[in-house]
DNA sequence: GATACAAGCTACAGCAGATAGAGGTTCAAG
DNA sequence: CTTGAACCTCTATCTGCTGTAGCTTGTATC
């Protein structure tokens, strides 16, 4: 049995962020000891994982919330996991396209800067072109 | 001179997004009409751009804020981007990591998720594990 | 020049996703 | 059986937007 503590050390995760997440659902509600205190088991901190790592990669909590939904009730079509995925995926390309540019162009000024001025640094940009991204939104404009 | 309704269409950015950037100093104080409305140049677009691009890779305001004041003033010693380029690489390349490791199960998952139950999607697992990010935060833990 | 109406303006409220602090209680090691 | 880190609830605050109300401006058309 493990306490909030224990989780939050081994996620990375804040404990008032835990108690957060199952508030709102995300996390089932915790079983307590007699004193009142939460106590966790290792599918717990597995969810809670998913969750986190589901977050630093930019999925929104409902997202999350879906795809999690699809884990508690593994007997139905996999169809609505598939289209979560198909609406994931692009997206999921897109930053890795992006990441890498700037990944690029961040090693690209840890090389080279040393004590040359700012006006040789890129890293604006690199993320400044707007070409390849008008098919996320309205298009071409005026 | 382009109108804000431009701006917002050319980067996807909400038009009270873009005066709430304003506001908090991330876009300067557009020049504007007669009438009070404002009025931008290219270069704003650009800076907009910027600032949507970097939020979409995860990065914070103040992160931008840093990023775009060391472009603001071009003379200065490129230690402290470099400091910053640093501090942003590491991140950068984890975030590369998992999101390829999400985009393998995400792409196997349309591909073999053709009614099949949802037992056998694994997008949960790909994201549980933690081993890999315990350097990020305190440690192994209880 | 008059008119229509989309697009702009300010001001303020509300939402998502946390995070922090006050003030008090529990639990486990010694 | 004490002590202190870790837990509890409750509430306030923060970041990064987004939405609404009520009003004004700018441009295109008559």
């Amino acid at each position: 049995m493990l306490a909030i503590g224990t989780l939050s050390r081994r996620t990375g995760t804040k404990v008032q962020t835990i108690r957060y997440y199952e508030e709102i659902g995300l996390m089932n509600e915790a079983g307590r000891t007699a004193g009142g205190q939460r106590r966790y088991f290792e599918k717990d901190l597995d969810r809670l994982a998913f969750i986190r790592h589901s977050r630093q990669l930019g999925f929104s909590l409902d997202s999350i919330r879906e795809l999690l939904d699809l884990s508690d009730n593994p007997s139905q079509s996999c169809a609505e996991a598939d289209s979560i995925a198909r609406r994931q995926l692009h997206q999921v390309e897109q930053r890795i396209k992006r990441l890498q540019a700037l990944k690029k162009e961040l090693k690209r000024m840890v090389a080279e800067c040393d004590g040359d001025s700012v006006a040789e640094c890129k890293v604006l940009e690199v993320l400044r072109d707007h070409a390849e991204c008008l098919t996320e939104h309205d298009g071409i404009g005026a």
